[in-house]
DNA sequence: CTGAAAGCGCTAACAA
DNA sequence: TTGTTAGCGCTTTCAG
């Protein structure tokens, strides 16, 4: 194929390729976006010449023109941790066939980050907005409500949403791990987790683990808490800090699975038997650590299906008029694994 | 702060906020860009309008008009794997105070997939491009060099780039394990990997292993490969799985990490004794595996620093001609862990 | 320091 | 089936 390469560095457009193939700017626009009649004969000529070319569509000047951005704004904390690749991921497959593409914007769990990083997606007028949470600054949740496009909030429904709101209660799914361990017979109940006053997410789920606790007449006995570093790591040590601290502990409850299976290895390599003389549990279900030869018992956090459902409800969406407004609660299920007894 | 809720669903533009504070839309621009000199009254005006109206630039309009967009596309071929995220995180560190934003697409190591990303990402006109690998398909690269703006491959420095080069040799990282195995007095090697013909850089590494063994008058004696399903699972099952069938093995080569990691869990509950019996080695010095107690030898890939470079090479650009052709080789450092012998 | 005019590259709407 | 006209909302440039 030959292909002249673009010596004079301006980018090439439409009128270039009407030039060389001779036919309306309009027309190679239709051609470019399959719209309205074409001919064949002038179709192939256009391809022809556009790929000749190596024409680029400017979207910049067709999205103004058209006030459609075939975009939708995804802000996530954090992808260092595997949950919102995951999430992503099922955002990418609810957009598959729509025209939607996912642009991606992280907070690191900074309320502030959140507000800057929504007003910069907000300024390339994104066809709809996904992000994690129901807790944002009022200037956020101003823009958001302002912006006149779908909104989906997602991760957690405890709580009021902008827009719509597809996620689980992490209070429940808290309250529902300390049904199991109280139902196991655990007694003296220690609680580890990243401290993070901004992850609403762990806070409810601690919440919600503490009044289920309380309901048998129970309460955390000791916690410890990290920030930064190897979560594998941090999780063996705070292993062994709370339990030299607190030696009467028959159960450890983790606020994430990483830790909860650095947890695991200690206890394992230091001769505790789980989970007869210690329960273990953490939270959300990594398929990572199918790998170990012993499960942690953890709790399915609906990731990719968080994403699918909230990426279906942009793309659903009535192009324009009524404002959605869906809520969508999913089931985080218990997974026992091998580290609380059964009885 | 009051704030009126935008009621007609329609964005506000420049002349909204010109009309709310009776300056003209030019100033009210030069004050939101902090450009030239507007008088303080003016501009606190201005602000004030802006900021009670709610109002978001349009940055399409503005791109438009500007011919600049404070975009880099970064295309990788996953966030699945670790590795990626880090890389991210340098790229970001790298923009910081440039004003410049990374936008994320995704390719699932496949190259048409890879072609339609950067399509889409040219299409908006980026001030740069920031890709994994060396290996492109003739249009994708053709697009590259025809786009006239600064394009940075990164993690690979083995092959020719279109422009900037910023990585390691993995050809070279390969060999040099080959080297440290060889030279630990190991004979028989295995090497357990994933099926991904896209995945030049295992493949390099891969050849580059077997001319360091070559040196030493060795070749790989069995391998193993898979594809799909967790990582640390997959680790174990093909270690057993080689061991079985090939029980002279005294060192086993995983393309990764986790897979490493896999065998590693899986040897050490076998009883076999690491690395006296057998020896293990990965690659990329993920800090995930810093919770083991027994640490996989691995080669730090330069994971965070290739993107730092990448960014400050986009951003560093000159703001119009001369192509940089930068080309930056990093050395990634063997790390011995605790599964070679040493001698 | 502020404003008016022109136009960025494309597409909606209409005309032929 | 194809072409023409008039902007999209902003910034550049130049004039006050």
């Amino acid at each position: 194929m030959s292909r002249e390469p673009n010596e004079n560095r301006r980018p090439l457009t439409l009128r270039d390729v009407s030039e060389a193939s001779g036919v309306s700017e309009m027309t190679v626009s239709r051609v470019l976006r399959n719209r309205g009649d074409v001919s064949v004969a002038t179709r192939e000529r256009v391809l022809e010449a556009a790929k000749r070319l190596g024409y680029v569509p400017n979207k910049i000047a067709g999205a103004l023109a058209s006030q459609r951005v075939n975009l939708v704004g995804v802000i996530i904390p954090s992808l260092g941790n595997l949950v919102f690749p995951e999430v992503l991921g099922g955002i990418s497959d609810g957009l598959e066939g729509s025209g939607l593409q996912p642009v991606v914007g992280v907070t690191d769990y900074s309320p502030e980050k959140e507000e800057t990083v929504l007003y910069e997606m907000l300024s390339w007028r994104p066809s709809g907005v996904i992000l994690a949470g129901l807790e944002h600054s009022d200037a956020a949740r101003a823009m958001l409500s302002n912006s006149g496009i779908p909104i989906v909030e997602i991760m957690d429904v405890d709580g009021e949403g902008v827009d719509s709101v597809v996620g689980i209660s992490h209070r429940r799914a808290g309250r529902q791990m300390a049904d199991a361990i109280v139902g196991s017979g655990y007694k003296h109940i220690g609680f580890l987790g990243s401290k993070m006053p901004e992850d609403h997410r762990a806070r409810k789920r601690l919440e919600g683990f503490r009044e289920g606790l309380a309901v048998a007449g129970l309460d955390i006995e000791d916690q410890e808490f990290y920030a930064g570093g190897s979560a594998l790591a941090k999780g063996r040590e705070m292993t062994q800090a709370i339990l030299e601290r607190s030696p009467q502990l028959d159960f450890l409850y983790y606020s994430n699975d990483m830790i909860g299976a650095g947890g695991m290895l200690w206890c394992l390599e230091n001769g505790k038997r789980v989970p007869e003389e210690i329960g273990l549990a953490g939270f959300n279900g990594l398929p990572l650590l199918d790998g170990f030869s012993c499960r942690l018992a953890t709790m399915d956090a609906c990731r990719r299906e968080i994403g699918l459902k909230a990426a279906e409800i942009i793309s659903g969406m009535p192009h324009e008029g009524v404002i959605g407004g869906e809520r969508i609660v999913l089931e985080p299920k218990l997974e026992w694994g091998d580290t609380i007894r059964k009885r």
